[in-house]
DNA sequence: CTCTTGATCTTCT
DNA sequence: GAAGATCAAGAGC
């Protein structure tokens, strides 16, 4: 007997508890690694964090280092809020702000596994395959449609959703992407073994938590 | 697969 | 005036 086909499962999400304010007023060192396997939500749309980077105030490559602008004012007010910002002229970038009030560090977003909405997020970006709609900061905010709008809203209010993971996964490290100041600190972050990364990592490094 | 390049424009110097 | 926390397409291997 030819045996029956049956279509792969869809993953089903796991979705913790909204994150809120007290989980992100600490070290971005220690929420950075703590954000792989939560969810991002906006308006219902978007899926698991699996790649993160962690941007310290006293990091050169930080947008915050050389002090408050117009643009990085968000970053100097209080953790659990979202920081967007235009990136080379014509894509936007959303972080989480950490620590506290004027402590101006904060968690790139840099890749999701898309679980929810994938029609929308295949009509914004005009693509078919799930590895090509969160795979990257740009396009995770083009496929959740993050504007500058979202600048400074809350994260654990709509229409923003940040989920807190069920199980602790493993973590892999390695040097930021894009970069040119501070390119040695090692504080990127990925879900080990991820289709769903903007690159892979080169090394296996498992993450060790402090 | 990797490498190179053009697009596009805001921000800060 | 230059740089920049990017992306997609095209060339070459």
């Amino acid at each position: 007997m030819p045996r029956p086909r049956v279509p792969a499962a869809p993953r089903l999400p796991s979705l913790g508890p909204p994150l809120r304010r007290a989980f992100f007023a600490r070290s971005v060192h220690e929420v950075a690694p703590e954000l792989i396997g939560a969810t991002l939500l906006v308006d219902g749309v978007g899926g698991i964090v699996v790649e993160v980077e962690a941007y310290h105030h006293s990091d050169p490559a930080a947008h915050s280092f050389r002090g408050p602008t117009p643009r990085n004012a968000v970053m100097f007010g209080p953790p659990g809020f979202a920081y967007v910002y235009r990136s080379y002229g014509m894509h936007w970038c959303v972080n989480v702000v950490c620590e506290a009030e004027g402590s101006a560090s904060a968690v790139l977003i840099r890749a999701l596994e898309p679980t929810h909405g994938l029609a929308a997020m295949r009509r914004r970006r005009g693509l078919d395959d799930p590895r090509a709609l969160c795979s990257g900061p740009g396009k995770l905010t083009q496929a959740l449609a993050i504007t500058y709008k979202h600048n400074g809203l809350p994260l654990d209010k709509p229409p923003i959703a940040l989920h807190a993971r069920i199980a602790v996964p493993k973590i892999v490290t390695g040097i930021r992407i894009g970069i040119t100041k501070a390119v040695e600190l090692p504080w990127r972050y990925g879900l080990q073994g991820s289709r769903f990364l903007s690159k892979a990592f080169p090394n296996q490094d498992r993450h060790r938590p402090a």
